[in-house]
Parts: C-alpha cells; structure tokens; sequence
DNA sequence: CAGAACTCGTTTTTT
DNA sequence: ACGAGTTCTG
C-alpha cells in the first residue's frame, strides 16, 4: 500500500477504518451527522485502488455534482491525478445521462437529445391540457407534473399505468379521469422532441437495462465495486439501478443516515436504507456514531429533538468535543427585525471572534425568506450568496440564449423552440405557432421539421405567404448556425446567437436597470462558456462543444458555481445545507407553519421529514448555533402572527439560552380562533413592551411555553389531523358552537390554510379558518 | 400581431 | 409581492 495512503488510514478512527477496509462484499454504513463519512468513502477508493481495481472499474455515485468533484480532487490528492481522472463519480443524473448518450439509439433517442428542465416540463404539461381542452382549474399543471413525476419514480410506464385498474381508478376519484392520456401525450411528445426530463433519466437507464441484457452485462461487468452516497435519499427507481448494476460483483457499498433522509417529497424511499440488508447477502453493517463536527451542546440538543422521531434506526451520535455554548434563541417582533438581529450578531461575532463571513451560515426552510436577511445584511455591508432559489440558469434571458443553444444542438426540441420562435418578435404569433403544432401531430414530426417544408405545407396549413417567409427565415437562421457550430467553438456560437438574433439589442432598448441587468448577464453567461471551452479542451475526452456544455447546464445547481474563492456569509435553504459545515449557524423563521411548514403537518410521516430536516439544520453548526423566530412576519405580502415552533420545545431547556423571554404568548390563548376577524390585533401588540426586557418576566421553560400558547393536536397517526378541513363543500351543513346551524357558501385556501364562507342562522356570513372553527358536519 | 391591463397562484423543499 | 399567463385594445 501505498505509504501516504497508509499514513491517512492510520488517521482514522476504529469505527471509520472497518469499512474504508472492507474490499468485498455489501456493506452498509450507518453515518451520523459529522461522523466523516466522506473521509471513508475517499479512503475507501484509494484503497481499493492501491489493492489493484482499476479506477475505470469503480462507480461512485454522490447527492451533488460539487460533491463528486471534491472528493475526486481528494482522491487525487492520494493517488494522483491520472489514475483518479478514470473515476465514474458524479450524481446518479450526470451520469446515467452519459451513459444514455452512449446508448441513445437503443431506445430511439438522439445522442444529443436534451435534457428538459422542470420548467419545460410544465409548459409542456400546460400546453397538453389546453390542447386536449381540458379545464385547467381541475387539471393543474404542478399537480399533473407531480403526479407524473411520481409515475415515473415508481417506474410506472404508461403501459404499467393503464394495466393498473387502481391507479387509474384513483384518478378517476380525483375527477382527473384523464390523467393517463396527458401522460401518455407527454411522454410522446418529450420522445418526438428528443428530450427527456429529469426523471426520465432514471427511468429511461432502467428502461436500457431490463430490455438490453448485453448492456446490462457491459455496465455490470465494468461497474465491479459501486458506493453510492446519501444512500437514504434515493427513490425507487435510483434503487433498482444501483440493484441491477451491483447484481453480478454485489460489491455495493452505501452510506447514509436515515435521520437525515429530507426528500421524501420527491419520492426518496426511506425503505431503501431501512431494507438494504434484505436486499444482499452478508451485509455487514457499520455505524459511525462519534461526531467530530460539533460542541457536545449541539450534538446533544439535535439527538434531543430526533429522538422524538419513531421510525429510525438505532444509533447514538456522541462527541469528545467540548461542551461549547448553548443554543441561543431570539424572538424578533417582525422578520425585518429578524434580519437585522442575525446580520447586527454575525457583524459581532466575526469581531469578537475573529472570523471570516464565510463562517456564517443562515438557514431557512423555504427560498422566500432569504428577502429579509439580504436587506439586512446589504445595510451593514456583510457580503453574502445566496444559494438555490432562481438559479442563473433559470433567468428568463439566459434560459433564453440556452433555448436558440439548444435548438442548434437538437431542433426537435419542441420547449426550445416554442420559447425563442417569436422571442425577440419577428411576427411568428400564438396561432401559427398552435397551426404548426397542429401539423406536426398529424404528420408525426417536429415543429422544425414541419417548418422546413412550409413552402409545400404551408397552403394546406391555412399559413399565408408573409408568416411562410418569416418562418423560412428562422429555420435559414438556426441552419446557418448550426454551420457554424459545426466548426467546433460553442463560445463563437452563442455570441454570434446573440447578435444575430437581436436578443441584446432587444434587451438594450428596453433600457430599464433591469434590462442593463439582464444585458451582464448574458454577458456573465458567455465568459462562462468561454472559460468551459478553455477547461474542456485540457481535459483527454471532451473538446468543449456546445452540445457538452448544455449538457453540463442542465443538470448543474447553484452549488456547482460556487467557485469558493470569495468571503460571504452563505444564505441557503436547510434542504441545500446538507452535507455542509458552518463554525456559526443561524437557523431563522422558527415558527409554526414555516418550520414546520404549514403543508407539512398533516400526518406523521411529514412531520417526521421536518424534524429530520430540522436535525439536519441543528448539525451544520460547529461552535455555536442560533435560532431565530418572530411574533410576525410579511406573508404572500400580508402580515400575519406567528407563533414559536414546536421544535424549539423539543430540546431541552438544559441546551438552550432564551435571549429574549417568551412574554408575548400570554395574548394567544384568548385568541383560540379567528371569528373575530373584525379584531384588529395590531392595535392589541401595541399594549405589550415595545421594546427591551420586562423586568418581571424571567427565562421561561418549555413546560411554562406549553401553557402559555395553545398546542396543536399532537399526531399519532398518517390521518389528517382536522377531519373538518376537506371534508366540506358547498351546500353542506354545519353547526358551529356559538353561531348556530349554517349552509357553507364557499371554500377558499386549501390544506391547513382552508376558509370556509358559512351562512349561519346566527350571526349571518361568516369566514372561518377551518383549522380553528370548531363546526360539526350536521349533513 | 404587439403591447397594455388584468388575474391568478404562489411559498416546501430540488436533481 | 411578484411574476407569469391571459385577455383586451390598438
């Protein structure tokens, strides 16, 4: 062995050092937070790789892309760089794309098929449903995407889905009886278009391997030891890839931690973990429990708060660390203030502490609270990136230069060209647009293809002269790109797309800031291209054409721009902090309904999610961790009150250090529901303090919180918790305790958030926060 | 067909 | 609050 190698081994505690040494078989580890499980699976490579496995014969699948590259660049580090460059490592969908590349014509894809985003598969959906003249109130399109998108993980085909009277049946319940026809639609369309969507990538691989069994025995034969990472966030169809590949070596090792399984939402099967062992012969199962990211407190107060959690496995996270401080709770009036406390404490800490911003980290649960923290931390000039949310690929200008991109590579692709055919205006409207999508039904082809005979079609298609030039025109403008492109620099293309297209100029006569801002981007978005054409040249099996780098676009996150190389205080989503490590943590809208989210309180199984998600948060933190929550907070543009977390509870008081006490609350039990909803509780807050610490009011405990706010219902089980909300609909009849019998007249909201317009016999129209009415359902 | 005015849903998380 | 999609007007 290697004696570098052996040095680093030798670095490894005894927990870590079994598995990084177990060569063959399955295995399995279970890593709690902070236990250096990417140091085993690192070492675990090198070592194979100094036992004689060929890089070439190792697959190494990661959660994200930036993970894949550094633990490449630490494999590297180990066993230089040639021998780590022949690695199979990156995210199950950079590269199971490579791989359906490869072996397109198998399933009658172009190599270069395109790679459809989540916002192209929804204007297709959109686009379906009106064609089919569907009432889209009942069709919506997020829902019929959701729903596909589940078909598809659960590796249910179109085929599968008519065979199954159940699934078909539920949608009939669900007054969407024709559910399987949109998908079927969407399916031919993405397979006309050339394009697969994201979960097509997964399913299309297992598609390729079930029907191809010498292409399976390729894979399998080459893929001899496979690691997959973050092992409890893959969904079923990533399961019986992972399954059919490892199925002739059973060289199979997963990492994971099913306390920070957090994607359920997307279809991630929890089971996947909990089942491994089933799954293989002679798994051998190893734990790593010793924390070595955290203060004990930390450690400590998030296994206080998972404990709550039922389904998980056994394991105890423990750490030799030192104690640290307390977890430090704030309540701010509003989510202005909120901001302008975590920006005023970073300002302090980084002084007091001597740090950099980039040691800071604030966490939030949904992307639309990152407003308030931003304004705060621009007025004391703390440079920070946000991460996720619109990502710069999803700009409407840049999505827009990538469409004229993508149809250079592929015309097919119906999303790219609908986009950029009349965009800047060349006189190509919605009606000949729909005209053509009419024609290329009929005949079977694209749109481009249907545009490339206009002069013969364009009579019968009821297109005049005028629209038949315009349109010969866009196709003689894509085709002589596509020359261009053809002599090899995708940096020259997409800035002569520019110009020629009169894209920028389009931008520049609108001469808003906006537009300027736009203009950068692009801008932005060109020296990019130039610098991955650079990169790709050096490397042996890329050139840096165009069709790579839309490839490497599509299914790049904010993560992979992060260069790294600046100070700033990261502000980032909990679900995009996975995996990360932050000296000081700022976790902000610790408030019912936002954490956890109001649409995830329905059953147990959701509420679980969240306080794994919040265990995730707690242990991003190193040395000191804060949690943050106001009395009120701007909402859909309207101020509302919100009320502590429930999670902030559930640790113990021992771990936590109450900055401001917990005064205000004793106003809540009187407002038990909402039928006042003439009071204005403005004019109410202002009785209270309006600012610094009442003297008589002490640091409260949990139990003395639990009296002071009313306490949702506590939830055993995966049923809704209120039966009243959905349940009703107009005409029904109800009896609330005080306002009599009533006729409900309208709904309005849904889930937690449903109204109810009610007419009772006392008291005349009424809305009613369901959640809260007390009403019983007379008929 | 293009631009203005309007409505609607959206805020749970993302490859 | 805000953007995207839809409808109206020139």
């Amino acid at each position: 062995m290697d004696s570098k190698l052996e040095v680093y081994i030798e670095g490894l505690n005894e927990a870590q050092r079994a598995p990084t040494l177990h060569k063959d078989g399955a295995l399995i580890v279970i890593a709690g937070a902070g236990s250096g499980k990417t140091r085993v699976l690192t070492m675990r490579i090198a070592y194979l790789m100094s036992q004689g496995i060929d890089a070439f014969n190792i697959l190494s699948l990661t959660f994200t892309n930036k993970a894949a590259r550094e633990m490449k660049k630490r494999i590297a580090g180990i066993v230089g760089n040639s021998e780590a460059k022949n690695l199979w490592m990156g995210t199950f969908h950079s590269i199971f794309a490579k791989i359906l590349r490869f072996e397109a014509d198998k399933l009658g894809f172009p190599s270069n098929f395109t790679i459809y985003d989540t916002q192209d598969s929804q204007r297709l959906i959109s686009a379906i449903i009106k064609e089919m003249q569907l009432d889209k109130d009942i069709y919506k399109y997020k829902q019929v995407q959701n729903r596909i998108s589940s078909f598809k993980n659960s590796l249910i085909t179109v085929r599968a889905y008519f065979n199954d009277p159940d699934l078909v049946e539920a949608d009939a319940m669900a007054k969407r009886p024709r559910m399987g026809e949109i998908y079927k639609e969407y399916v031919d369309r993405c397979f006309k278009a050339g394009a697969m969507d994201f979960d097509d990538l997964l399913l299309r691989t297992n598609e390729l391997l079930n029907r191809f069994p010498e292409v399976l025995a390729k894979y399998q034969n080459r893929f001899q030891y496979i690691l997959v990472d973050e092992y409890q966030d893959t969904n079923h169809s990533q399961y019986l890839i992972v399954k059919a590949l490892s199925d002739r070596f059973q060289n199979i090792c997963v990492v994971g931690d099913d306390s920070q399984s957090i994607y359920a939402f997307r279809g991630a099967n929890i089971n996947n973990i909990l089942n491994f062992q089933k799954d293989y012969d002679n798994v051998a199962m190893y734990r790593l429990e010793q924390n070595y990211r955290s203060s004990k407190n930390i450690v400590e107060a998030a296994n206080s708060v998972i404990e709550k959690n039922k389904t998980r496995l056994d394991k105890t996270v423990w750490t030799a660390n030192e104690d640290g401080g307390q977890i430090i709770v704030h309540r701010s009036p509003t989510d202005g203030e909120e901001g302008r406390y975590v920006a005023s404490s970073i300002f302090e800490n980084r002084m007091n502490h001597q740090l950099m911003n980039g040691d800071f980290a604030i966490l939030y649960r949904t992307n639309a609270q990152s407003r308030a923290m931003e304004d705060a931390l621009r007025k004391r000039d703390i440079p920070y990136r946000i991460y996720g949310g619109l990502s710069f690929y999803q700009r409407k200008e840049i999505k827009d230069v990538l469409g004229y991109l993508r149809l250079i590579i592929n015309p097919k692709d119906e999303e790219a060209l609908k986009r950029v055919i009349n965009y800047p205006a060349r006189g190509i409207g919605g009606t000949t647009v729909d005209k053509l999508v009419v024609a290329a039904k009929h005949y079977g082809r694209s749109i481009f293809e249907v545009m490339e005979k206009i002069e013969q079609l364009g009579a019968s298609m009821n297109i005049n002269r005028g629209t038949q030039t315009r349109l010969s025109n866009f196709v003689t403008m894509i085709k002589s790109f596509q020359i261009l492109n053809d002599g090899g620099n995708a940096f020259e293309v997409a800035e002569t797309v520019t110009k020629k297209t009169g894209l920028v100029q389009e931008l520049k006569k609108d001469g808003t800031p906006e537009g300027i801002a736009r203009i950068e981007n692009i801008e932005e978005l060109l020296n990019g291209m130039r610098d991955f054409v650079e990169e790709q040249k050096q490397l042996a099996d890329t050139t840096g054409s165009l069709a790579e780098f839309l490839e490497d676009v599509a299914l790049a996150t904010d993560m992979d721009n992060d260069k790294g190389d600046e100070d700033r205080v990261a502000l980032m989503t909990i679900h995009l902090a996975k995996g990360l490590e932050f000296p000081f943590v700022y976790i902000v809208g610790m408030e019912e309904d936002l954490f956890p989210s109001a649409m995830s309180m329905n059953t147990r199984s959701e509420l679980e999610e969240e306080r794994r998600l919040f265990y995730v948060a707690l242990t991003r933190a190193e040395k000191q961790a804060y949690l943050t929550y106001t009395e009120s907070r701007y909402r859909w543009g309207k101020l509302v009150d919100a009320e502590p977390s429930r999670f902030i509870e559930e640790i113990d008081d021992k771990y936590l250090d109450y900055q401001t006490p917990m005064q205000s609350y004793r106003y809540k039990p009187l407002m038990d529901t909402d039928i006042f909803g003439d009071v204005d509780k403005s004019k109410l807050r202002l009785k209270k303090p309006v600012s610094g610490r009442p003297p008589s009011v002490g640091t409260p405990t949990g139990d003395q919180l639990r009296k002071l706010r009313k306490i949702k219902p506590t939830d055993t089980s995966d049923v809704p918790i209120s039966s009243v909300v959905g349940a009703l609909k107009r005409g029904t009849i109800v009896e609330h305790i005080r306002f009599g019998r009533g006729i409900v007249e309208g709904l309005e909201g849904k889930g937690q958030d449903q109204k109810a317009e009610i007419n009772f016999e006392n008291g005349g129209l009424k809305k009613l926060l369901l959640r809260f009415a007390k009403l019983k359902i007379i008929e």
